[in-house]
DNA sequence: GACTTAATTATGTATATACATATGTGAATA
DNA sequence: TATTCACATATGTATATACATAATTAAGTC
């Protein structure tokens, strides 16, 4: 019997232990939500709200009637956050400096289409420019942009402002799909990337929609020294 | 005026929808809970649940007295799946396949201990493993498991069953760590994962910890047609 | 027995109400 | 002017209540 003040907290987390210590093992039901009211001294909703935070967890499954039991398989996730390049790089305490390499409206190889599930190769936006940390290249992005869906972009000025930053400010985004992986580094990004050709590289690639319409197709690479670190 | 029926849902995907198409500006002070609340004829908590769903999800920043603004910098954040190899192989249609390579206790080197912040390096289990889809290897496991905090471990079975699956039925943990990089394929790794030394693999790093105790630290080695993909 | 239907039950959501808590604002004070 | 303090206010949380919804079980029907 518990004699906590009740709180959301104090179940959620109570709850939490008894299963990270064994006490109620996976495929577990537990008591129903009456029941945990009682032993808490809280009410229905209280201990409801401690209840779907962990089943939005998974470490908790729910089904009405049924009742709540200790997940079986663990769906676990970890976050990571969606790096925005300046602020990445500011944030390890470096100095940020950009580069655009060039920009110009072309014709998508059917790569790019396919990746964007284009009909039309017309009417693309081929950006390439370098991220640096402290004048030490840092990311070399090579970008697509649908200039159907981002009529504005044609407009935008990508010499002072990476195309990312500005996309923020003007293509908000419903969807997006990130890919991660290692590769080799090509001659061109090599020499960007002051490695040497055929040295491993760290590749993100993003793409985004809005509302079903590809907006952009990012390949974002980084020389191997890079990480990508999250925590759960 | 929105005669929709009242539900958190409907009045958080308005919302959400109002800032996805800029009619609220990023850094805008959006009405308050009470004024929502009349807005879509609902009560208060109602619209808290909403907007705190929102906020959750970082496109908005909630201060009490101050009020609710749309977020100037939306931290966005994706989630992944933290991968267990069997189901992963197996989502995919592949059959799996394990191989122990080596198993032994053994001092554990400097980096190991530095990682882990173990002041000992004694009562360390050295597990290397290989995890194959269709026979193709998928995956080189290099693992060091701590005694101290598992000292069950000892007595585990890993000719059969993986460490990874042995620690998730006997070993819960708390927090983890996760570092994804690119390198480069070591004699061993490119003999065992049939690349060529030298080419680019993709490593995942997991470090678990049970109440501040080290666990176990994965070093996790994949072939660079490796890919690592996940939605928003 | 196979199928349909109704009752049961645990969770899901909405609501009014009350009080807690953080934090701007402005008044009072030094 | 600067500092302190009280107050106002928006959000945060808890609660009782009511009803909705999904899913299981039991009862009824052919």
């Amino acid at each position: 019997m518990t004699s906590q003040r009740a709180s959301f907290r104090t179940i959620r987390d109570e709850l939490s232990r008894r299963i990270a210590e064994r006490i109620w093992l996976p495929g577990t039901l537990i008591p129903g939500e009456e029941a945990l009211a009682e032993e808490f001294g809280a009410a229905r909703a209280t201990v409801n709200r401690a209840l779907q935070e962990l089943a939005r967890a998974g470490i908790l499954e729910r089904k009405r009637r049924a009742g709540t039991r200790v997940a079986l398989h663990p769906v676990r996730e970890a976050r990571f956050v969606i790096p925005r390049i300046r602020q990445e790089i500011e944030g390890r305490g470096s100095e940020y400096q950009y580069r655009l390499l060039s920009a110009e409206e072309t014709d998508a190889p059917e790569v790019i289409c396919a990746r964007l599930s284009l009909l039309s190769k017309s009417g693309m936006l081929h950006v390439r420019c370098l991220h640096l940390a402290d004048r030490v290249p840092y990311q070399y992005e090579d970008r697509w942009i649908n200039l159907n869906t981002v009529p504005d972009a044609r407009r935008a000025d990508f010499k002072s402002m990476g195309p990312n930053e500005w996309l923020v400010g003007h293509a908000p985004f419903s969807n997006a799909e990130f890919t991660f992986m290692a590769g080799a580094a090509s001659a061109d990004e090599a020499s960007l990337l002051q490695v040497r050709e055929g040295d491993p590289v760290f590749i993100g690639e993003r793409i985004t929609w809005m509302k079903g319409q590809p907006i952009t197709l990012a390949h974002l690479v980084h020389p191997s020294s890079h990480r990508m670190v999250t925590h759960l």
